[in-house]
DNA sequence: CAAGAACGAAAAATCGATTTATCGATTAGA
DNA sequence: TCTAATCGATAAATCGATTTTTCGTTCTTG
């Protein structure tokens, strides 16, 4: 009975101004809190309301607005904790405000990404937060300049002249590293990341180089890159060690990296941090948990995304003026995997108190 | 001048019709590939499209139907790598098919998760896949239920009266980890895991145990859970421990375990698998890359994401008929972590080769 | 050759809300 | 007392598509 009834169609704003004996832009009012309404013709609208259970479809309201309550979210992937992280404080921001988010990824593809924004644009979102797979001079930008579209850039950009930008602030959390590495003695480091082409990586890495050669100018650092995937930089990583390279120390520039860093110790029988030290750019839930606890950069998401909406939002309803571009500070956490160098070389297991 | 044109409002189903001169209604159905269009019409309204850039606005296009082209998927967490791949497979699966995908996080709690779904509904989205908290049997899920709607369970759940489900085959999986460690020679086996109250959970429970037993009828099996939270687990793990109990072997029935174990083996100076053997349930990256690699049941994600989706649109499509309860099998991947007891207890370090 | 079928396309209704224009009734002002 | 202003509410237009209905033409067929 109840279960029939449900399965019927829903109720319309037409239901709701027949039931409490009214026109429908009378219920529109009272519910858009319009005070231009008898208030005994509102209160019988909101008894309506509650007997037929009605709800107001997001859709249809949304119709007539040039723009609509919805935010779009472009990550690169979902599967790491960071962007897991920024989905979801997000989400619960644009839902804060009465908007509904619909998150897509790009899976690391500039091509994907702007198929996805052309596809928000169609929907004509109100604004989209465009986490880009490279950096902020990419087509996805491009287009959303192109179709006058309203949006922040997080993560992996610096500043742009057309968006409002977020993001970590990359170069100063390095310049801690290297204090950090620097301090510990260590006077060959090496770094490893991916896509150069990033603004945020090649920050990591000037801050770090920057700050590194301030403490110590005698210091040696190896670079180690690669564009797009993975497993060149595992084997540019693989040959370097074959070569004999033995730096004391690794800082990786992004999660990805630390991983490969992580296997190809494994490869060679290395520990942390007897046999040498490892940091890594961006934190993870297992990084603590592990033997040795791996060193990492916190990224601050929560802030990061909240600044991103507060921005956002600000455009969405009409804030004119040149772009902002936010830098929000990190948290170094040095754990087990940073020694001292020297401290006893491929004494594997002696890492125990 | 491009950038001015840009801005402006984007054409409709008006525009092109007058650019071709024809109706609108012709327009519609020469995108939706009716074929009663004279060819020459058909054409003209073709170039139309092109010239004025036209997309089709989905929230129009979906007001006149009951089911929108939309798909809702709430999950209890973005955070894992399991749900971050399970969001980006959806994703996937919906836009192939050409359906918006709405995806939000429950945050593990089941009154936020009927909150959202009522948003859901009211976006009259055509199916939701829903990864419920705690098991198929919450207030969600009677929503779905007492409001008509169609949808699919995955993930935390066995079967049901009302829809399709769609999870792994934990039981199968955990008979095989039984025989692992059974087979290795264990007679002392601990299984930590969260929230009894879960199907699955239980039947990875009981699958273990059912296995184990039958294999060798005097084993002792340990069983450590806790409701809801994690805390409690560590606190009672560590009790127990504390106690003196000395299992050979640990297997977590859930990856939040897998972390507690970890790190309460930490804290004694446990290492694996000499000290004590550890299976988890749930793969990660990492764990294939710490020292040692984390032995763990891995998910069939992608399966489940597509035969969810296979189920759910099947439904969308008016199928009737009783409610499927699919299981898709897992894989185990025996890893460093596991080894044989008595292997040398407390000879950290001891595991290079 | 006229009635009817077939065809193609336009007009109009529809979806569910919001907003603007309109209208009737009451009150105020001249 | 008559007109004007005010108030509250309704009718109608609107958003952008889809679908149904209607309406000319052309083509068959008796």
């Amino acid at each position: 009975m109840a279960q029939q009834e449900a399965r019927q169609r829903r109720p319309s704003i037409h239901d709701v101004a027949s039931h409490a004996g009214v026109s429908a832009a009378t219920v529109s009012k009272v519910l858009a809190g319009v005070t231009t309404v008898k208030p005994e013709n509102a209160q019988r609208v909101l008894d309506a309301v509650e007997r037929l259970a009605y709800r107001v479809d997001p859709l249809a309201s949304d119709m007539r607005r040039a723009k609509r309550r919805i935010i779009g979210a472009i990550m690169p992937e979902f599967e790491s904790e960071f962007f897991g992280q920024m989905v979801t404080e997000l989400e619960g921001l644009a839902e804060q405000r009465g908007y509904t988010l619909v998150a897509a990824s790009s899976r690391e593809s500039e091509a994907r990404e702007k198929e996805i924004l052309a596809r928000m644009h169609d929907w004509r979102v109100a604004g989209v937060v465009l986490a880009p797979v490279r950096n902020e001079h990419g087509p996805a930008a491009a287009f959303m300049k192109a179709n006058g579209m309203t949006g922040v850039l997080i993560d992996r950009v610096l500043s742009d002249d057309a968006f409002d930008t977020v993001s970590a602030d990359s170069a100063a959390a390095s310049a801690e590293v290297a204090r950090m590495l620097v301090g510990k003695g260590h006077k060959h480091i090496l770094i490893i990341g991916l896509a150069e082409g990033a603004a945020t990586v090649r920050a990591r890495l000037e801050g770090f180089r920057t700050q590194a050669l301030a403490l110590d100018p005698s210091i040696r650092i190896d670079v180690i890159t690669s564009e797009v995937s993975v497993e060149p930089l595992r084997s540019s990583l693989r040959d370097y060690f074959g070569r004999g390279e033995r730096p004391t120390a690794v800082y990786s520039l992004l999660l990805k990296g630390t991983l490969v860093a992580l296997s190809e110790f494994r490869r060679r029988g290395w520990h942390c941090p007897n046999d040498i030290s490892l940091v890594g750019f961006d934190d993870a839930e297992w990084m603590q948990v592990t033997w040795p606890a791996i060193a990492a950069v916190v990224q601050p998401v929560r802030q990061i995304a909240s600044e991103a909406m507060n921005l956002l939002f600000r455009r969405v309803e009409g804030a004119v003026g040149p772009p902002t571009a936010r830098l929000e500070p990190c948290q170094v956490l040095e754990r087990e995997s940073v020694g001292s160098p020297g401290n006893g070389p491929h004494s594997g297991g002696g890492d125990r108190q």
